[in-house]
DNA sequence: GCCAAGTTCCC
DNA sequence: CGGGAACTTGG
């Protein structure tokens, strides 16, 4: 810039301060004339970064309306001034909501045409700039709240000498800090204290004036006022920071309310966090809401929220009621993205497919205990829902082993880890993690069931080929959640044996110190289950949570950990494996229809709390012998079984067995011979075969929600909550700037959009999981 | 000692 | 860059 004005970038000093924005009132400023029109809004929510995290770059401050392609910046442009070159200087203010209230914050800018001591930035504007300053490169520095105080402290010293040498022009520097009295300073201490106390320092906003150099009197003199940014929020911060459900144990529960949910979210308030659930009619307009019970004990170390469901509206329902549950922050009135709920009707009967398919078994069309889904699952008045879907069938030219080797090609990802190829995302099965060293081949027993559920794909596109999406797996496994409090850096990992369709267990495990930490009374682990199958018929959560229970399926729990941790707690869901058991286990004798099912040692879950948690996996997964495990109580009563150690621990129940979406293919319970514990797990070549003798209902089209769509956050009708930079009191009435609305724009209906999806040229049965995207995808 | 908040580290 | 997690502090 060839401005003879402070270029920071080049070194030259900053324009000198000797008229700031706290020792001239507004009234002084032109209104009539120039002013500064904020042409691009700073993005709501940014990172701030501690000094210490100033190593090295990490991200700018872009503007509101900036997206990946398109990278634009905060902007301002000074309107009716062409008088020259003139300075645009930016500060970090306070976000109170009168502007009139707001102090300079002690947090600084940094990047570029930032100066290192006041934390401000400079910006030069002239006629080949259009008068326009564009913000780049700003980074929002954290001052520690241990300095805050301090800062201000000086800062008022400053302020208070500034004065006195405009007061008293013929003083010098040094008369002037002599005349500050104790009492001063004592005052600086107390007002700073106070001020500090106030500061919230995870709200700022920018606040912009421009200035001209007064040759005359050798000093900047503002032409404009101060225009405020909209507020700007930190990111990391659990009250401000982004809501977010990552997970729900459920997305279904009966009408009648009262249902215990597990909710994994990212880092929340116990005191300012509400589980919302509301319904939209056609129109978008939110015909109900109700909130979610729990209590302030019930948020589990800020990333885990246990709740009961508040009653539907109606409960003498009749068919499946689709609501939206989301997060909300009551302070902020923030909400996170809604997700799927369904209220089914409260007397629909839930079985077990257990119970189910012994009494199929006396029914010849269902040999193996089994029994068509379609016929399984109709106890109500509706079909049940189906979750992995495919947009489209197979090339109907494909074969079965088409599709078959297709599905061997692109699934190493979950089949054969160590492949590595095809792999979406980053690399999984890490070194470190507890993957079974599984060759493709070895795997065959997999290979199976891929192959039967292919088969019967393929089967079923000759048959309806009008069908445009259908269920791709079984989904024999269920997601186990488990909460625990450690407070220390050890290495944790858990380890389940579970019973599919039935019951489980759980523990604790300690790799590193060879400790397993047991469900007892007085142990901390929380422990629970639950099919994660939806039942609204919605892809909803199902797409991710297939794609999560198919992966750990057949790669292994470890790769599936969806870790929260925080110092003293973890939280960390496994999902089940069906018979992943990284030794080949002996076959048990058949003795009935029933087969033997269990996972045990399989699950060595890392919560990633610690580096040494992580590289202790492999050790833990190859330790079968210390496996605890430990029995159940209060199990449904399942004939024939007995559970060692009853009164050991926890129940682990099962739950939504009758949402299983294809029970043929669940293995079934033998009789735990030698009593549970210990026992050997079955190959799953020793499950019966899945036998198919029906087809499914008629599939609906997908529908799916297009990713952060925001326009589904308010809905059409539904209005914004005010935000308080944009109420009537805003004292800037005749400063013409776009504003952002904090809410997203309201153009759709809340209800979720019909998006068809058209598949690939190329059939990949995994790719499912890839281009039908829903609101879900959460990770 | 617990635990949330705050800060730093590092992939 | 962007994000996650580890570590530290303080109520």
């Amino acid at each position: 810039m060839a401005s003879p004005y402070s270029d920071v970038s080049v070194g030259l000093p900053s324009p000198p301060t000797v008229v700031s924005d706290y020792n001239r009132p507004y009234d002084c400023v032109n209104t009539d004339g120039p002013h500064l029109i904020l042409t691009e809004q700073p993005q709501s929510k940014f990172r701030f970064r501690y000094k210490s995290e100033m190593v090295g770059t990490h991200g700018q401050l872009k503007a509101e309306r900036a997206d990946r392609n398109k990278p634009i910046f905060p902007t301002v442009k000074l309107a009716k001034w062409s008088d020259g070159p003139a300075v645009v200087r930016l500060a970090l203010y306070t976000g109170e909501d009168n502007p009139n209230q707001r102090r300079r914050h002690v947090h600084e800018l940094s990047g570029k045409n930032c100066d290192k001591d006041t934390g401000m930035c400079e910006v030069v504007v002239d006629h080949t700039t259009d008068y326009t300053a564009t913000f780049q490169n700003l980074g929002i520095i954290h001052i520690a709240k241990r300095d805050v105080k301090d800062i201000i402290r000086q800062r008022k010293k400053a302020e208070l000498i500034e004065h006195a040498r405009l007061r008293r022009p013929h003083c010098t520097q040094e008369e002037i800090r002599q005349s500050i009295t104790p009492t001063d300073l004592k005052k600086f201490d107390e007002e700073a204290e106070e001020i500090a106390k106030a500061m919230d320092l995870n709200k700022v906003v920018l606040r912009f004036q421009a200035f001209q150099y007064d040759t005359t009197h050798a000093c900047y003199r503002p032409i404009t006022r101060a225009v405020d940014s909209e507020l700007v929020v930190n990111l990391k911060n659990a009250s401000t920071g982004e809501l977010k459900i990552v997970r729900i144990s459920q997305c279904s529960a009966p009408c009648t309310g009262g249902t215990e949910v597990w909710m994994l979210v990212e880092k929340v308030k116990k005191t300012n966090i509400k589980i919302r659930f509301f319904e939209c009619d056609a129109d978008g307009n939110e015909v109900w809401s109700a909130y979610g019970e729990f209590s302030e004990a019930d948020v589990h170390h800020q990333y885990a929220i246990i709740f009961r469901t508040p009653p539907y509206h109606s409960t003498n329902l009749r068919s499946p009621a689709h609501v939206k549950i989301q997060l909300e922050r009551p302070n902020d009135r923030d909400i996170s993205e809604p997700r799927d709920f369904t209220y089914y009707p409260s007397n629909r009967k839930r079985q077990s497919p257990f119970m189910e398919s012994a009494r199929l078994d006396e029914d010849e069309d269902y040999p193996q205990g089994g029994g068509d889904r379609t016929k399984r699952m109709c106890h109500g008045s509706y079909t049940e829902p189906l979750d992995l879907r495919f947009s489209e069938f197979p090339s109907k030219h494909a074969s079965s082993d088409d599709v078959f080797n297709k599905c061997g090609e692109c699934a190493p990802n979950f089949l054969a880890p160590d492949r590595g190829s095809c792999s979406r995302g980053r690399a999984r099965a890490s070194s470190g993690s507890a993957l079974p060293s599984q060759s493709w081949d070895s795997q065959s027993q997999h290979s199976n069931l891929f192959r039967t559920e292919f088969e019967r794909l393929v089967e079923l596109r000759e048959q309806n080929k009008s069908q445009t999406s259908m269920n791709l797996m079984p989904k024999y496994s269920s997601s186990m959640l488990a909460l625990s409090d450690h407070n220390k850096s050890e290495a944790i990992g858990a380890r389940s044996s579970h019973y599919c369709g039935g019951s489980g267990f759980l523990s604790l495990h300690e790799p590193s110190i060879g400790r397993e930490q047991s469900c007892s009374q007085d142990s901390l682990i929380e422990s629970f289950a639950r099919d994660c199958t939806t039942e609204s018929g919605h892809p909803s959560t199902s797409m991710v949570k297939a794609e999560d229970q198919f992966r750990s399926t057949y790669v292994s729990a470890a790769d599936n950990t969806h870790s929260h941790s925080s110092q003293a707690g973890h939280s960390f869901s496994l999902s089940h494996s069906l018979g992943s058991s990284p030794t080949p286990q002996t076959p048990s004798p058949v003795s009935s229809p029933y087969r033997k099912f269990s996972v045990d040692n399989d699950f060595r879950l890392m919560t990633g709390h610690s580096k040494a948690a992580r590289s202790s996996v492999p050790e833990a997964a190859g330790d079968g012998k210390a496996s605890q495990t430990l029995g159940m109580s209060s199990l449904p009563e399942y004939p024939g079984i007995s559970w060692p150690k009853p009164d050991e621990c926890r129940a682990l129940e099962y739950h939504n067995y009758d949402n299983i979406p294809n029970a043929t293919s669940l293995p079934n319970l033998i009789p735990d011979q030698s009593g549970g514990a210990g026992s050997t797990p079955p190959t799953y070549a020793e499950l019966q075969p899945v036998q198919h003798h029906h087809l499914r209902p008629p599939l609906q089209p997908i529908q799916t929600t297009p990713s952060l769509d925001s326009h589904a956050k308010w809905g059409v009708g539904a209005s914004p909550p005010p935000h308080p930079v944009n109420s009537p009191n805003r004292d800037q009435a005749s400063i013409e700037y776009p504003r952002r609305s904090s809410a997203p724009n309201i153009s759709g209906p809340c209800q979720t959009p019909t998006v068809t999806i058209t598949p690939p040229a190329e059939f990949s049965p995994f790719s499912s999981f890839f281009w039908n995207t829903n609101d879900d995808i959460l990770e």
